[in-house]
DNA sequence: GTCTATACAGCGATAGAC
DNA sequence: GTCTATCGCTGTATAGAC
């Protein structure tokens, strides 16, 4: 998932930049890593400033989750305007999850998912949102592939998607420790390769 | 990954209590969401007692790894004694992993994972050294199960290996969210029937 | 909308008595 | 090996001036 902002310009207005931060921080040291002050100084205003647009930290948290699975559902319809194939819509799918990982980051709904049991309770729901909607488009996506026959996956289609989603999160989780990125791309095209017409 | 302890009895040495106890935090709530006053609490001693024991919060999470990815290994070889059969061998290997989904925990070495970049450096090298663990025994069961036709994966024994574990630590991941353990097992039993002679 | 100043709780860690 | 006591720091959050 990409989307980590349309155009991080410097001009942004203070809201969107501290969401924009609070973001990163929240993909790259999860949401118990990373506290106001960090934001602030890199802002470069003081922590009490931050509380005027986000009142609380848990009120910035949901904001960010709740703005990216906006951006999401964003590209995901730009990928069912732009492609008509069932299996160049997967293709570009794993690309969002490339460029996040090449950010150094990790899917902010993985990073949330570790954490859940920490979380305040807005923000355990819209992790649940955040997944629910990536499993109905992957399985409204795989249903037209099968149909075309761009794709014939073993089980049913909600098999399909969900495999597709672990396997794309849980790869992108494994690369950061291991320092291998290349090996995502291995396995995000085998995954690829598994929905396949032999699969 | 199960392995919780051998044996949680309450007459457990000090040091034993307390890592169980780190342990238990550490998959449910992660490295930073977890504290000496926690641990110090459900022990029933003061946190100055915990530091004779491990020095440091560092030391602590360290050993805690440590053991884990010990008991990993042990399971494995278990399973390596019990099962000549490929195919069986994953699915005990899944078993691990329910078996600690149904604790309400995450796999270790996938919550690691995600804090990996505010760890401290021994345990971001233990974190890397666990998942090579676990994929060089996947890939050596996969190459096992290819050459007795029990298994046909597409792709390399790296790359199917890399898919399973990719999948199941996903899977974990996004059970816990979702509250659906029941979908977790699906999705593994999906994973391995990719593995299989059709795949 | 940003600042200074501050409250208050929690953190990891240490000293020294028992 | 456990305790009390405490240190220094950081965390989130608030009050009120500018």
């Amino acid at each position: 998932m990409d989307t980590s902002s349309t155009k991080p310009r410097r001009s942004a207005r203070t809201p969107d930049r501290i969401l924009d931060v609070a973001q990163r921080l929240m993909q790259t040291r999860g949401y118990n890593g990373f506290s106001y002050a960090d934001v602030a100084a890199e802002i470069g205003v003081r922590k009490a400033s931050l509380h005027h647009h986000f009142s609380t930290k848990a009120a910035l948290g949901a904001a960010v989750i709740a703005r990216y699975t906006a951006r999401i559902a964003e590209a995901l319809a730009e990928i069912d305007a732009g492609e008509p194939d069932a299996a160049a819509r997967l293709v570009r799918y794993t690309r969002l999850y490339t460029g996040v990982l090449t950010q150094g980051r990790l899917c902010l709904g993985a990073m949330l998912a570790a954490e859940i049991g920490t979380l305040p309770q807005p923000m355990q729901a819209a992790v649940r949102k955040f997944f629910q909607a990536n499993l109905a488009w992957l399985e409204a996506v795989i249903e037209r592939g099968r149909s075309t026959g761009a794709l014939a996956p073993q089980g049913t289609d909600a098999e399909a998607a969900r495999v597709l989603l672990c396997g794309l999160e849980g790869a992108m989780l494994i690369a950061r420790p291991l320092k291998d990125i290349k090996g995502f791309r291995v396995t995000a095209r085998a995954l690829l390769a598994g929905l396949g017409r032999r699969g």
